[in-house]
DNA sequence: CATGAATGAGTTTTCATTCAT
DNA sequence: TATGAATGAAAACTCATTCAT
């Protein structure tokens, strides 16, 4: 049985197709009605597929629901790729320096994907909401792996002067959350504003900081 | 019956003390377990009160949880207002002028607060998981009221020079937007670093950026 | 405690009027909702007393239905009696010898009540699918005695050759059924069309039958 | 899913059997218990069936009883037609006539069927007593279609002679009336005497008139 | 493999009844 | 005596999960 890409089998080509269509179907559904409230029934019916078949291939609904987060996690770690484009290499083999820059461009292309699937981004919110830390975050950001290089980046930004001297584990921290907070909150606001919009001008108050330099330089 | 604050009954001070007993162990449970896994039952075991009890104080399950949240917003209100004194009023009359310091006062107290009743928080996502933006959010910051009197007070600082020229909603956004994701974050870290820390760091960058302000010279 | 008529306490002026006025919203409550959807507190509040009294006064909810029940079987009663004046106590004492006119009488003046408090009528309804024969009837036809005795007066009539010769209790049930169903199926048809009308021409053909007399002797 | 008869979606012979079963004991359950005290909990295990089942079937505990309800006016019907057999065609197209007898007929089986299966009537009442005319009646004498095709035949066993002129109407209420309530009454005696008989001489009054001719004669 | 009928554990909610005040 | 707050037993109903076909 095919439990997921996680143990990878060799799913025919068939059976690859069916597992996408459920959980595209399973992210608009927990998305709408959120993870208790939705019904596998449901979802099976979208997906054209028994309920069976969605238990053979996930196991349980909580499987269903994180292979769900996984894939769209992935989905939006593939969009920043490719907005990033080559980028990231030349950034981390030192060719290029402009942490800032790729600070920016990291967001923007967040935003951009939330933005278009505004589904994806409450699934996040399910997910901590329902499994805390036994399983969070899947999220991009704040999976530790990720946190960890990053704050590796950070830190060689500030020996390189491009950032100020600080605690690089805080300043990854700072990022993350502005960026979680911005986007779970800036796709509340739905249709009336843009969430990239949003997610920029905080990113931009983060980089170059909301007080004034000539009163931040009388205080001192 | 008595249904809630809300409709200011008169309680006598058993049924207070009734009240504010079975929110506080539904708190406990609600955090705990989430919204939908939570059992009323367990809430009524703990607050030593029948099932019926609960009922007849809240209405139903969803309700319950709805004062709860209320209730303890209400309490990280009443800590912020003590923690920040006399300062407040001050601020707004004009007597005192230092928003930056203000906003790092603000913060430090939710996190304060979060950090002692960390189940709180806990609160806060349930709430926008399950009752999104009908209800949601009933937090401190997020609620509009709040969120213009703040983005005036913002717009205030900005004209007395406190702070760069900048659209005030959006800087209001963000600095809601960077305190949500820290303590939501944050208090998953639970135990091993301070919520007040990490809060705090991440309003210095909101305040002052991370940008080293010679490379930010020098870009320019 | 009173707990009823039944037991004859001296109850003081108040009480009474307090156990008819909990009698009138019971009457009201169980007709409309049905016994089991009737909530005692409603029926409390109606009459402006407290729950505890209605359990002080008729011990239970069951106890309550049935004091209900008796009290307008009772009224029914009153208002046959009033009705045909001094009539009965002259057929049952040989005075007077017309019972067919008396059946009549008695029909029209049930239906009468029925039209008049179409609620009676439900709670007839209600205690037979509720109670069945362990306390039905409490209707008036249906009553063992009542109905022994009417038995009598129809034997009599037979005998003083008013009515055809036949079984007593057979005709007598016939009556009783044929009224029983007038009665229950007319108030349905609500304001459409007269009860008392529907009554009478039922006893009607009760009386003289519907067949045509000429087909009738030809078929002999 | 099955949801009833009514929508004749194709039922697997296996569920037809099941739904069968499941209505079979309804009735016993909802007849002894009545509608409100019936568990489907004791309807589901007499039936050999889990609870979900029945409400898959069903829908709810309503839709059940009136599933129930229907499958036994039904199951009258059936009987009645089956006892009357070619008759009601002969009456209705005019090659036989003797509506008094027809009434006869009907009045004898609807009393057979319901002295064989004494916990339908008590559906009967409980559907009454808990639907109202909402639904009500669903019995065979009581709705309407029947009761206008009835009444024609009245009409025209009147102008034939057969019957005394008389509004058909009222005619037929009355012999519904009659029929109902001796059905009604008549099954609560039990074992104590015949349905059958009761309804037969009930019927009888109904035709021929129970005052005696003489009698009457001498009153012209 | 795929299905969807069957299941029953688990939860919410109601309301008759009690009893302390 | 009168009250109405408190209670918890009882029942309807849902839906994740299983498994026979």
């Amino acid at each position: 049985m095919p439990v997921d890409a996680m143990e990878d089998k060799q799913l025919s080509p068939k059976m690859v197709r069916k597992e996408r269509d459920i959980l595209k179907f399973a992210l608009e559904v927990f998305a709408r009605e959120g993870f208790h409230n939705a019904d596998v029934q449901v979802i099976a019916d979208l997906a054209g597929v028994g309920k069976g078949t969605i238990y053979r291939y996930f196991g349980n609904k909580e499987q269903l629901f994180l292979a769900t987060s996984r894939r769209y996690v992935e989905h939006l770690g593939e969009h920043v790729d490719k907005q990033l484009g080559i980028l990231p290499e030349e950034y981390l083999t030192g060719k290029r320096f402009d942490l800032p820059d790729l600070l920016r461009r990291i967001a923007r292309a967040c935003a951009e994907y939330y933005q278009k699937n505004p589904y994806a981004i409450e699934i996040i919110i399910q997910e901590r909401a329902e499994f805390r830390e036994s399983v969070y975050p899947t999220h991009l950001m704040f999976r530790s792996e990720s946190h960890d290089r990053f704050s590796l980046l950070i830190e060689q930004a500030m020996d390189r002067g491009e950032l100020r001297k600080a605690n690089s584990q805080n300043a990854a921290h700072a990022y993350s959350d502005l960026l979680f907070g911005s986007l779970i909150n800036g796709c509340l606001e739905g249709k009336k504003s843009s969430l990239v919009e949003r997610v920029e001008t905080a990113v931009g108050f983060f980089l170059d900081g909301i007080v004034a330099p000539e009163y931040s330089a009388r205080k001192r």
